[in-house]
DNA sequence: ATTACTTAGTGTAAAAAATACACCCTATAT
DNA sequence: ATATAGGGTGTATTTTTTACACTAAGTAAT
């Protein structure tokens, strides 16, 4: 390889944004870092790519080191190769989004070695960020929000079982706007990729709640259908 | 930097699915690989990212070299980094799509120097392609196809001046469906980006169409109304 | 000049989808 | 029993999408 390929000092990583949802907010998980460049500030969870990694691979384990999460969702999105994006060299970055389930079910304790400490935070009130975070977070954010009209992935911030309102108050969020309660439930219902589990909603001090379930069997069976939330 | 990146024998390149619309089909440009691996392969023109160069700029040069055309339409839609995809070494690729006029206006001449020759072939006539370059149309492909359907990209593909049967053309073959001409012309025009230029089609042997142009700063104003075509 | 040929260009009715909108229900807490 | 808080439901209107077929205009051949 080395007389084949011309090569100069270089390498890639992966950046995530990880998107989680607990009691209406929509938050992403950052780390304090612990080391030059950008001690002390934050940043998206990062790591370079192992040497037999793939690159989806790579991506989950940063996830799993991070979360002790395995199986998240998570998608490429973008990848950032400005020359000076890194101070100390030519690191170009691969994008990852990820959705998971906050609360509920799971909750996740974010661990971390190379970080000071890793926290949830709000996308609204986000800090400043290391090297260019913010651009990766902003085209993170933008990706989400296109996806969400077409394809099925508020479920992944929403534990198992979750109620319509649940599910709207995640459109509402992610969309930025009021959605109408009657026309949502009307036409998330008409997809039929919702399971109504015939089971209420438990420990809360009003009315329960109807549980329903996401039935990828049925989605699937919808192919190319062309969804539209 | 060698203190502090961890790194490895590695590199990372750019690909192009190089589209163009001409005569009524969809044609990507290829070239014939002069150069081990895959010698004689046809193969997405590619070429290293270089060492002062963002990978937008490396895309672009990529496609001046092979068409001699500067400021061509092109998006970064998807990265490949499979452990085993280049078989000298690890060799993450970029890769994107670009969309050019062919005939018309400003034929291109495919120019290569890496490369024994550059051809343009239609999409549905596709030889075998070295590396993982199937899979890298494949996506670029879908991402069209995708996209075709909320921007305005299919004016890419045309000569400056259209009629409304060509660009109904482009969108049938992208989409890969017949459409309605009456519908399709209803819909066209009434989000305003077209403007009627007064003016026949030339050279015909039967009654000219009318000729129409994007209007950029038109479309400028829908903002984010989320065009569907 | 007539005719044949080829593509350009146009309208309407029916169906489907999206929107706007307000009240009663039910479980719990006091 | 009463107050509270969110759960759950239907209809009429508007907008968008779909399906569908003929005349108009220019060229070419005779």
């Amino acid at each position: 390889m080395k007389e084949v390929l011309p090569k100069f000092d270089s390498t890639f990583s992966i950046d995530c944004v990880v998107f989680g949802f607990d009691e209406g907010e929509l938050k992403i998980l950052l780390i304090e870092r612990n080391e030059e460049p950008f001690k002390d500030w934050w940043a998206l969870p990062g790591n370079i790519v192992g040497e037999v990694e793939s690159l989806d691979q790579s991506a989950s384990r940063i996830l799993n080191e991070l979360t002790g999460l395995s199986n998240i969702y998570m998608e490429q999105y973008y990848t950032f190769g400005d020359v000076n994006r890194h101070p100390q060299g030519r690191v170009v970055s691969i994008a990852y989004y990820a959705l998971l389930r906050l609360g509920g079910d799971k909750a996740v304790k974010p661990i971390s070695t190379y970080a000071k400490r890793a926290h949830w935070i709000n996308v609204k009130d986000l800090p400043r960020l290391a090297f260019d975070h913010q651009q990766i977070f902003d085209k993170g954010l933008e990706k989400i929000k296109r996806r969400i009209k077409h394809q099925p992935i508020a479920f992944e911030l929403l534990p198992e079982k979750f109620t319509l309102t649940q599910l709207q108050n995640v459109y509402e969020i992610i969309l930025n706007k009021k959605l109408d309660k009657r026309n949502f439930r009307k036409k998330m219902l008409s997809f039929g990729v919702l399971r109504d589990l015939q089971e209420k909603q438990q420990g809360v001090s009003f009315r329960a709640a109807t549980l329903y379930k996401f039935d990828k069997r049925k989605y699937a069976k919808l192919f190319e259908k062309e969804i539209s939330f």
